[in-house]
DNA sequence: TCACGCATAGAAAGCGCTTTCCATCGCGAG
DNA sequence: CTCGCGATGGAAAGCGCTTTCTATGCGTGA
């Protein structure tokens, strides 16, 4: 069989206790014991079997990272901020497993890996994708990271809205436990209320972008150029994010008095053939556009392939924004003026809040600002 | 404290056996009972402890996939791939956590996420990311491999060679145990030996792409359009894909009697920001050049931004021809002629490999071959 | 010189689960 | 009517590790 510490510490000709506290440093060990052990270890070609410390211990080096898709650059360049923060990158010697969870935008899926996290026990999550509106899969989600707090495991957030605040304490006990009747039913939930208020643990936290402002202020640049007949592909109804960016750019049409007109607003999904299709259908609708507002960069792009097939040329005829700016918008053609999301920095401080290295806002929620990158896709219109 | 199995047990009036057995279902339990304790462990919310489970099932529902960045186009889509085949995709219950690993493709990581994956002990683990031809972190990577296999994880590579045949059995013991003294040394490796032989495990499974192939088509199209100035950006230099493209690309010429001048050839990282300097300097060497083969699509978008600062148009002036087809290929500005490596097909094959659902090939390699597609960023030269 | 305290290391009790025996029950066969 | 067997469920032994509690050996102050 495999190698055990037992074997580690026959060989060592110490107990199996040395050998552990050697491994785990927590406690003195004379030099020439710890030296003992230590070429034991390589000798034997020791590999501590992790579930059993994580029994032990009751806590494993594991800390869970999800995602929609890590194939989205949008969401790659997240998880890989958030992982090399949270697996310390190497440097600290404290080696965590920190692995991503892809969800595939399925809400079920989200539920699923939660449950799974806790089931391995993870130290910590960072929760990013798409937060829907949901009511019932808000609550259930709440009551999930509930749960997760309640065992210990930090969770945080990322690129999403806080979870209501209700919903965190109320949904465990009414949405999750249907059939509450039965004979210990009024003993166990009578003993389990005093004892959820006691372990509830880390409180969530949250790093959320300021959509709002980003979409706002793309708009405000459009409208400064001069356009007034302004197409909004937005995304995915019924998301948080989606609701944001489009609510900052009402406001800047509102702001300038620019009637919102219903018909320029088409809902796709955060991906090129939505851009595509969405750009078809506003074209269809009003020929006269002299600027697209997109649901992020990938979509633009599809934007932008629809708009050239119509012979329309970006910037002259038309004007497009995305949002995000993933790594590829300075490298289109041409390149896409969109609102730059700090990714990088959420991703690490999300990791750097997972991990306990960075003190937690009072109110729990760190909300980072956009900044408008300005490029060759806008110009003014008729030009 | 929370929930345990016996809490459960109680709960439904029934033995801690028999709920393990209704939650594993292997084993025949009657309907009324498997009802009963269904009901304790919804009204209990219980969660097993899967570090608990692991250690006396001796296997953990862990699989892992080893990718050099997730921010990348071309291990997202591999990781995602992997991932969804591996997770069971949310159809079969059988619920693992796949869980992607980012190396940030440095060998000491990717080392430390194999011992890390190894001490969680895995079921399986595949292995993507550049295989450096650097034969001590070669010798020492198919040492972690071996010892993964023997401990019964499968191991599947992914879009990089076999590791080579002999290193497998023979690092592990040389490389691995410098300090063979001591007194129960010549004992332990006594029994050892013969061990190992038995232990093998499941062997290592590769699948790998057509590299050399895919290279050498790619230039042969340039070269049947007429150029025969063609410079290379290649990627980092002691990577076997590297090599193999390479390789690809100088049969090419060499099969049409083109000089293959040294001066010609650059290499770079897998990034834009490579491409965009090597192209700087292939043209400072050689202004004449009329075709450019890029490392891989990244590093294309680099090519034509340079190209594009000299003033040179692409394809008219110069032609670019990229690799991998990543998504953004189709939409860059000119599209770029590449060569599409079955990304996603290769993910799900070797996802599938590592479940054991799909039969390992004789010889443990799974070839997959690539295919030209010829878009607007290659034309005839002069034109 | 002797007792006392500190620095180390060992013994052993679990952590929560799986799984191998066994015990029990109910039934049809002899 | 009794015996044996299949179908169920329980008891208990670990899985490999961490950690408390305890024992030992040594140096030191009185």
């Amino acid at each position: 069989m495999t190698v055990t510490l037992a074997d580690v510490a026959a060989r060592a000709g110490v107990s199996a206790a040395t050998v552990s506290r050697v491994l785990n440093s927590n406690y003195p060990v004379a030099e020439a014991t710890r030296d003992r052990v230590l070429r034991a270890v390589a000798e034997l070609e020791y590999v501590a079997n992790g579930p059993a410390s994580a029994l032990a211990a009751a806590t494993s080096d594991l800390v869970g990272i999800l995602v929609n898709d890590v194939a989205d650059p949008f969401f790659g360049v997240l998880a890989s901020a958030v992982q090399s923060e949270m697996s310390g990158d190497g440097t600290s010697g404290g080696e965590k497993l920190a692995v991503v969870c892809n969800t595939g935008g399925s809400p079920e899926r989200e539920l699923t890996y939660l449950t799974l996290l806790h089931r391995q026990r993870a130290g910590a999550v960072v929760l990013t994708g798409g937060a829907t509106e949901d009511p019932a899969h808000t609550a259930a989600l709440a009551a999930r990271v509930a749960r997760l707090s309640a065992a210990g495991t930090q969770v945080v957030l990322c690129g999403r809205p806080p979870l209501p605040a209700g919903a965190t304490a109320g949904a465990g006990g009414s949405a999750e436990a249907p059939v509450a009747g039965g004979r210990a039913a009024g003993a166990a939930s009578a003993a389990a209320s005093p004892a959820s208020a006691a372990d509830a643990g880390p409180a969530p936290l949250t790093v959320a972008f300021d959509n709002r402002g980003g979409a706002r202020s793309l708009t405000e640049h459009l409208v400064a150029l001069g356009h007034r007949r302004i197409g909004c592909v937005a995304g995915p109804e019924g998301l948080t994010t989606t609701r944001h960016r489009l609510e900052g750019h009402r406001a800047a049409l509102a702001t300038h008095g620019i009637e919102d007109v219903p018909g320029r607003t088409v809902h796709g999904a955060y991906d090129r053939a939505s851009g595509y299709a969405a750009a078809h259908e506003l074209l269809r609708r009003d020929e006269d556009l002299t600027a697209v507002v997109a649901a992020n960069d990938t979509v633009a792009l599809g934007v932008c392939a629809a708009l050239r097939e119509h012979g329309l040329r970006v910037p002259e005829d038309v004007s497009v924004a995305g949002f995000d700016d993933l790594p590829f918008s300075m490298d289109a053609v041409p390149a896409l003026t969109t609102v730059r999301l700090p990714l990088t920095e959420a991703g690490a401080r999300a990791g750097r809040l997972a991990m306990g290295r960075e003190p937690a806002p009072a109110d729990g929620v760190v909300l980072l600002s956009s900044e408008l990158v300005i490029r060759k896709s806008t110009a003014p219109p008729y030009s």
